[in-house]
RNA sequence: GGCGAGGUAGCUCAGUUGGUUAGAGCAUCGGAUUCAUAACCCGAAGGUCAGGAGUUCAAAUCUCCUUCUCGCUACCA
């Protein structure tokens, strides 16, 4: 913590290419890290903002699939409209790149030659599905079938997103290739694996020294290491044809793994803005490494990156990793399939020229230490309550009184008062005291502090009252206006990393050129005679109607997605007579039930089939409560091969209904005389 | 079930190595005021710090148990 930086190099994490920006990635990584850089940037330190779009990874062909587009096409339409955002918001990167970009390709290629040369990988032939008519194997989200758990016919291979489980392709019952439709095969293939067991140590070694990171990152991280096994291998490659091809022989259509080519992007984006002298800023002691990021990219960021980079040797390590959590939207998960969010291309068309009212707004209520709610009510209350209210009308009961008094010309402090010489050393304080606070990433109590410089000023005009003095001490009013004029001043510096577009307007109504942090421990930056401009508001008030009508949007969305139908899913493909009546489906009793322990999910059931009584273990213990199913009939496969779930062997398979959300329930007979060993068919 | 992060005023959050009457902003109520976007300023009210037990002269803070929320993870034939 002791060591002193020459510079720093600050990512954000890099977008994934396959939709626009909403305000929980504003406020998880970008607004943090663009007040961070813009504060350092103001105080002159030398300060790289690295940014990029993550163009690779199986979503993105598989969006391109579904719009009959190429991979291609989806990135270059989501690259440039994230971009735009960013740029509209003000999130000032100093280069917004790519992953697609050929400098990338040949920075992600040549890491992970080095890599490969030291032997740092471990080879393992693993088994993968193969599409034999599209001549390929098969990346996790390529394979649909049905699952085991919910039997949701359209289940991923990595993913069911009906009932949200985590699935091996292998798990899936009648698998199908995307691509072709046909049954895939499995079929050896050869990836190359980072052996993150073994680096355990090194990487526990580094934790150690970084305690000081925020605890859900820390915690996040303990966690990955000390849980079960602790860290595991894993696949830096991937059987795929989108990304940056393995630059090693016999790796033909294999491409590096996502989040091994990713974080790369950070280096070759800073190749891309600094050809000559990027090293400085990957290599150099002398440099802090900052990852900002959401708490969704912990492990990424903090374990396997840096590995990589260790594994490397010639980078820096990552000093600080700041993430935030979760921004929730009114109440709910931000969800772009359910169209659950606040999206920043559409929030510009109803809120125009207010940037900086949402980037207040998401500054206040980021999730630094918790989830937190979003609302279009605290929206509105932030803004009318302290931006316009406090921020705003004291800015303008400063310029109104100068244009009155002055002419709009700054009027000369001509003595201090000993109230006016307190109010300018807390004047002069404030710059400090929201420095520390961004330094330890706390932006809303940087932001706190940045507010209460300008109830500061409300406070004096309210004690000095220039609006009466002015009938009996012209002379003193001049150094009350003055000092007035000062605190507005030193306002627009200080509000600068926060909101930045206020800030230059600030600056424009007062005349003067922007000024940078330092300048805001003086309390004389406006000097005697200085002609400000005209008065105009910083904010507008935000009426009912307008919150309203975006909750409405809100509702609306939500209304448009549960009165859907519960949504049916497709007939899978033919089969034959005879392969249904392989199956041997019976109607039976439970006769016992009870959960089986250190399981969520799981009932251990003795099941009187008519033939004999067997045990079952059935996962839907989320649905029934042991004791109300004692005697309830049931539908049960009796001839599936038995296994072995939990240390029990299961004989047999309880038939279940499963609607679109998941939910089981038993599916039997509803005549009554139909005893157990009933055949099902 | 395991691991991690949380549970502090109506709302959103601070509470440093345990130390006197637990803080801030917003909302509420009262007062003052009119330069200002019915804004500002002053003041008040509001908390068995999730619940319980323990350690201590002293616990929001340390230990244990219970409970709720979020994330990761295991189980689903």
């Amino acid at each position: 913590m002791a060591q002193t930086y020459k510079r720093t190099l600050v990512t954000s994490a890099l977008p994934y290419a396959n939709g626009p920006v909403h305000i929980g990635h504003l406020a998880g990584c970008y607004l943090p890290s663009d007040i961070f850089v813009r504060y350092k940037r103001s105080k002159g330190e030398d300060v790289l903002f690295i940014c990029g779009s993550d163009e690779h990874g199986v979503p993105i062909t598989i969006k391109a699939k579904k719009e009959g587009i190429t991979p291609q096409d989806v990135v270059d339409k989501y690259h440039k409209m994230m971009g735009d955002s960013f740029k509209e918001f003000g999130i000032s990167f100093d280069v917004y790149s790519r992953t697609s970009s050929k400098i990338h390709h040949q920075t992600a290629s040549d890491f992970f030659t080095v890599l490969y040369d030291k032997g740092v990988f471990t080879e393992q032939v693993t088994e993968q599905y193969y599409d034999d008519e599209a001549k390929q194997f098969l990346a996790d989200r390529y394979i649909v079938g049905t699952c085991p758990k919910c039997a949701n016919p359209n289940a991923y291979g990595d993913q069911c997103e009906k009932c949200g489980s985590t699935l091996n392709p292998t798990d899936l019952i009648e698998p199908k290739s995307t691509l072709s439709g046909s049954k895939p095969v499995l079929k050896e293939t050869k990836n190359w694996f980072l052996p993150l067991d073994k680096l355990q140590p090194k990487i526990q070694a580094y934790l150690d020294k970084h305690t000081d990171w925020k605890n859900n990152v820390y915690g996040q991280c303990k966690s990955w290491l000390d849980s079960g096994d602790g860290l595991q291998p894993r696949s830096m490659t991937r059987d795929l044809d989108w990304g940056v091809p393995v630059p090693v022989k016999g790796a033909e259509g294999k491409v590096l793994y996502v989040w091994f080519d990713a974080p790369i992007g950070y280096i070759s984006a800073t190749k891309e803005l600094r050809p000559n002298d990027w090293e400085l800023y990957w290599k150099d002691k002398d440099t802090r490494l900052i990852h900002f990021i959401g708490k969704d990219n912990i492990v990424f960021h903090c374990i396997i990156f840096q590995s990589m980079l260790m594994e490397h040797g010639d980078f820096i390590l990552a000093d600080n990793v700041p993430a935030n959590e979760f921004l929730n939207l009114e109440g709910d998960k931000i969800s772009t399939s359910r169209n659950w969010a606040v999206w920043l291309h559409e929030y510009l068309l109803e809120f125009k020229d207010k940037q900086d009212v949402l980037r207040y707004t998401l500054c206040a209520n980021a999730p630094e230490n918790k989830d937190n709610d979003f609302t279009w009510k605290d929206f509105q209350a932030r803004n009318n309550n302290e931006l316009v209210a406090v921020l705003g009308n004291f800015v303008n009961r400063t310029l109104v009184l100068t244009h009155k008094f002055y002419n709009g010309k700054v009027p000369a402090a001509e003595r201090y008062t000993k109230e006016d010489l307190i109010v300018l050393e807390e004047l002069a304080s404030f710059p400090d005291k929201i420095a520390a606070s961004i330094e330890q990433f706390r932006f809303r109590e940087a932001l706190g502090e940045m507010m209460n410089l300008a109830r500061l000023g409300n406070k004096y005009l309210a004690e000095t009252e220039p609006w009466k003095l002015i009938k009996t001490d012209e002379e003193r009013v001049k150094t009350v206006m003055n000092i007035a004029l000062q605190i507005s001043c030193n306002l627009a510096i200080v509000c600068e990393p926060f909101i930045p577009f206020t800030s230059s307007k600030l600056f424009a109504l007062l005349n003067m050129p922007t000024l940078k942090w330092h300048a805001a421990k003086q309390t004389s930056n406006m000097a005697a005679g200085h002609q400000i401009n005209k008065d105009e508001l910083l904010f507008a008030k935000i009426e009912d109607a307008e919150v309203e009508a975006q909750v409405k949007k809100l509702e609306d969305s939500k209304a448009a997605n549960t009165s859907a139908p519960l949504s049916v899913q497709p007939a899978k493909p033919e089969t034959s007579f005879d392969d249904f009546s392989k199956m041997d489906i019976r109607t039976g009793t439970i006769l016992e039930a009870e959960r089986v322990p250190k399981t969520d999910k799981l009932l251990k059931l003795k099941i009187d089939t008519g033939i004999d009584q067997r045990t079952v273990v059935s996962g839907i213990a989320e649905y029934y409560k042991p004791e109300d199913i004692i005697g309830q009939q049931v539908s049960i496969l009796i001839n599936l091969a038995p296994r072995k779930i939990k240390g029990i062997e299961s004989q047999g398979m309880i038939l279940m209904a499963a609607n679109s959300k998941g939910e089981l329930s038993f599916i039997v007979p509803t005549k009554s005389d139909f005893n157990n060993g009933s055949e099902i068919k």
